[in-house]
DNA sequence: TTCCTTGCAAACGATTTGCATTGGA
DNA sequence: TCCAATGCAAATCGTTTGCAAGGAA
């Protein structure tokens, strides 16, 4: 995805929520862009060689989340970390290393998510749960780890 | 499961970790067996009635990781919980309700397990990623939030 | 000018740890 | 008896917030 028109697709929605697309939010954007996974505060913070200060990013992810451009991920203990929403970057599962902790995403075929969510379905009706997303953890070992 | 039943099969399992089956942790093993979803250290603490301090139930969650006995789940953003481990409660996964953030168990039938481990093989292979386990987190709203 | 946003430091909540005491094999 | 386990309090870590200064509309 081209970085201006990932900006143009942001921008209209910060508007919406009534808040600045400034350059401290831009930045953050664009590194969750070129990130191959979801990234905590602190990853943030490094990736931008310490440039902007911590509680200026956690504030830029909670702006980012209530205006639904980010959503987060709580996979490892301890830590939260965020990436884009699904409707910019398109559905997909994590893979998380149960040894390092890195989290990767990954893409899956159309059939396969068509059985997943069928199965969602199937088990919110029987359990009286409104599903309204779902996601697939696939714990393990990452390549560098195993 | 009978509780006595439960103990038969928690004590080897501590021995061999060369750690003790105090009443301590046999009291959290059994409300763990209760619970029909993982439970938080400071939600013990309570479900105890404040019997026991906070801090060894920290310490006794650790130890009971340690030896295979529980496993940690984080979907909720801060605080984790623990679980009786599946070799104890069988194969299942979670809904979690993103209001109340409420986390509760359910299992699925045979035949979707089965798609779900052939899709989870599948992605692995594809990513040179090693999986030891997966989770199904169904994310919405619980009965008593819709 | 008028708010929103940012930076810094202090505050917070969940979790961990040091140390002296207790308790089980 | 002896070492692991526990209780309490202090420390740590990730995250949030108050407040004054800076920046965009």
């Amino acid at each position: 995805m081209h970085e201006s028109k990932l900006h143009r697709q942001v921008e209209p929605r910060l508007r919406e929520a009534e808040v600045r697309y400034t350059k401290g939010r831009r930045v953050i954007v664009e590194v969750l862009a070129t990130s191959d996974g979801p990234r905590s505060a602190a990853e943030l913070h490094a990736d931008l060689g310490a440039t902007v200060p911590i509680s200026s990013i956690y504030r830029t992810l909670a702006v980012l989340e209530e205006s639904g451009i980010v959503t987060p991920h709580f996979a490892t203990k301890g830590i939260a970390r965020y990436e884009l929403a699904e409707w910019l970057t398109g559905h997909h599962h994590h893979l998380v290393c149960v040894d390092c902790g890195a989290v990767e995403d990954v893409d899956v075929p159309d059939g396969y998510e068509e059985q997943v969510r069928i199965l969602v379905s199937d088990i919110a009706g029987v359990a009286r749960f409104t599903p309204t997303n779902h996601a697939l953890e696939i714990e393990g070992l990452c390549k560098d780890c195993a």
